[in-house]
DNA sequence: CTAAGTGCAAAATGTTTGCATACTT
DNA sequence: AAGTATGCAAACATTTTGCACTTAG
């Protein structure tokens, strides 16, 4: 996961800072890069980018990819909404794009029979389950 | 799911049967062009990305977001691999990349479940399972 | 001092769009 | 004839890269 040393640079730690305080939020890389330029902070894109991708290899952020073309999404993980040992999974609706958190056994027990019967070891905290939500199925009856 | 009325044209035509050709496999908008050019035939690239869109629309094709940057990929649906009702669900190894194809009782469970007790409506053929495969997670051990 | 990170601008990708022309029905 | 599809090139959006400069350790 982690690979080389990481340097504490200024760009690091705001950017480590901001993302700590929206956990469950998702946030793309334009996202962050204007946060800071709003504030007059000089950050360069292909720093956004650089340690966007650093703090998903460590662990500290998730990213999603939830349409094609556009923006990949990223997600603070460490300590607050995804705790380590519990299993999160994403909902995203096809048609509205609301996306839902579910925490519930039957979920915990799939990635359990994924491993077990299949050796495959399922990361639910990349995996994005699409379908259609509640409200949108009630529209289109 | 079908919107409009599909015209028969001959580029429609051979994309389709070259869709055909191919169930189970991941095709991008660049293989559908570049086996058509290498043919010889003349075929636009706006015309490929607007008919997979239709294929798509039509409920023919299965388009997944395998990576954010990279192709979108499609499969054909139709009458074949993933037949009307079965449950085929795509595992997909975040470190070798290759994709497995699983169908199987628990994941079935699955979709009831999210659909009875979450009222999400899980449409399996566009989800994708992200995690560690039995190759990679022996050579990681 | 050295390795790593930064910012900028340019390039690379993948996809979409405008438009005149051509084809289906 | 009317509506739809095509091909081309240009436009777009997102992400990556080359490079000289700066900074952390």
């Amino acid at each position: 996961m982690a690979s080389g040393s990481n340097y504490k640079t200024k760009q690091r730690e705001i950017m480590l800072s901001y993302l700590e305080s929206k956990p469950g939020v998702h946030i793309t890389a334009a996202d962050v890069y204007d946060h800071f330029r709003a504030q007059g902070v000089t950050i360069g894109q292909s720093t956004v980018y650089r340690q966007l991708e650093k703090f998903v290899d460590e662990g500290i952020l998730n990213k999603y990819i939830l349409e094609s073309g556009s923006s990949a999404c990223f997600e603070y993980v460490g300590m607050s909404v995804h705790k380590k040992n519990e299993t999160c999974f994403h909902c995203k609706c096809e048609k509205c794009g609301k996306l839902i958190h579910l925490k519930c056994e039957e979920l915990e027990e799939i990635k359990n029979h994924l491993y077990s019967e299949h050796k495959f070891k399922l990361d639910p905290l990349r995996t994005v389950f699409y379908g259609m939500c509640d409200d949108c199925l009630e529209k289109k009856a």
